[in-house]
RNA sequence: UGGGGCGUCGCCAAGCGGUAAGGCAGCGGAUUUUGAUUCCGCCAUGCGGAGGUUCGAUCCCUCCCGCCCCAG
């Protein structure tokens, strides 16, 4: 069996590597060239503005397409670019601007995983007669006794399980994940040692989309008008101020609200002054509601289309460990699925800051068993 | 214009004769395939104004300006 886990030589496996144009991508191919299997290196062409020509750091655009070709070439394989731009739009830029325009807090990468890597993507593998699609995510796929399983990178600084749980059992058991169970470091050295074009280039940390940071100006211009101004609310009650529109907030955010002292802190004279959070975003009434990081806790997490990666139903009050946010480490938590696709989940400690339209992912130590989209929390 | 009180960074707020705490906000950075959280750093040669006393004043005195309260 190779390393792929078919049985037969390298070289009679045909393996797609999804290539961003990025360090990690590009070392993934490498790696499975020098393996000596058939690696033909794909790269999405996912949107396409001004900005992103010579922006460091992106994915799928201007530069990033020239890189991955330049590393095609230089480990020598054969190296397609894709026009994705209008699923792209559809199935992640649209939702960004109205989960966003919804009062949530959205995460386009899983969505760019879910609806168009893994699947448009995967499925484009497969035409071009793959037997595989490899990225260069840090995630590790371990093939269990019912099938593939997902568990977290081996690296716990780099590991991106968070960001692929929506990845379907049919997904999983054609991807292979070849970094998963190296350090970055690895990564870069290796890069370095097959002399890739792309060996200096920094992380990627924004998202890709979004010339700036500035994700508010995309919203407004896939949506124009729909941003607006309204009141900052202190969950007593008091009108605060304004903000210039609910899509520059997100739950347990602190900075940014410009609200200090005593007077609008809603504390008698001379009291302490704590800072303010966001506990709630509610996009109807234009409200971002604001208060003290005690009105943050919250213990049950309602969540919505769950995928489930593990091999059986579980029980109610499966005891699990849940990731709410991408950087946070996970918290220990009981499970209930129910009967509708959702799940609740009842945190042993509070959490604060628990966003809608983050993810909620459910581990059972590094095994993904599954997560959802945060509907909403109490 | 009788009495009393107060005016220190954008907002609060210590200091009360020895050479400007702290919090909030803000700014910068680290971290982060989410502009969250978190962490680190920065942020008043000046304390309403003008004089005076003193070796030395935000702290004492005088006048002025501006608020607030109680009286008429």
């Amino acid at each position: 069996m190779n390393s792929l886990g078919f049985d037969k030589a390298p070289a009679d496996t045909r393996v797609v590597v999804a290539m961003s144009g990025g360090v990690d991508s590009s070392v993934t191919a490498a790696l499975l060239k020098e393996e000596g299997y058939d690696v033909v290196g794909v790269t999405l062409q996912l949107y396409d503005h001004g900005m992103a020509v010579g922006r460091k750091g992106a994915c799928c655009a201007g530069q990033d397409i020239y890189d991955a070709s330049r590393v095609a070439e230089t480990i020598g394989i054969p190296h397609y670019v894709l026009d994705y731009e209008s699923r792209f739009s559809d199935a992640v830029m649209q939702d960004f601007a109205d989960s966003y325009l919804r009062g949530e807090t959205p995460i386009p990468c899983v969505r760019c995983n879910q609806r168009v890597k893994f699947r448009d993507l995967l499925d484009q593998a497969r035409d071009l007669g793959a037997e595989a699609l490899a990225t260069g995510h840090y995630v590790r796929r371990v093939q269990g006794a019912d099938g593939a399983e997902l568990h977290r990178a081996a690296d716990p600084s780099k590991d991106q399980s968070y960001f692929l749980f929506a990845t379907t059992q049919a997904q999983l058991d054609f991807l292979r994940f070849p970094l998963g169970g190296m350090p970055k470091t690895e990564t870069r050295a290796l890069a370095d040692r097959y002399n890739l074009p792309v060996a200096d280039k920094p992380d990627s940390q924004d998202i890709c989309f979004v010339p700036n940071g500035s994700y508010a100006a995309v919203v407004n211009r896939l949506r124009p008008g729909a941003v607006t101004p309204g009141d900052i609310v202190h969950v007593d009650g008091r009108v605060l101020g304004r903000h210039e529109g609910v899509i520059n907030y997100t739950v347990g955010q602190r900075k940014g609200l410009g609200l200090g002292g005593n007077a609008t802190l809603a504390v008698e004279p001379g009291g302490d002054t704590d800072p303010l959070y966001v506990v709630r975003v509610d996009a109807a009434s234009a409200q971002v509601v604001v208060g003290p990081r005690a009105a943050l806790a919250r213990t049950r997490v309602t969540v919505r289309e769950v995928n489930w990666l593990g091999a059986a139903a579980p029980a109610d009050g499966v005891p699990v460990t849940v990731k709410l946010r991408s950087a946070q480490p996970a918290l220990a938590a009981r499970l209930f699925l129910d009967a509708q696709g959702g799940a609740t989940v009842e945190l042993d400690q509070p959490q604060f800051g628990v966003a809608p339209g983050q993810a909620a992912v459910f581990y059972r130590d590094d095994r993904v068993l599954g997560g959802g989209w945060i509907m909403g929390a109490a």
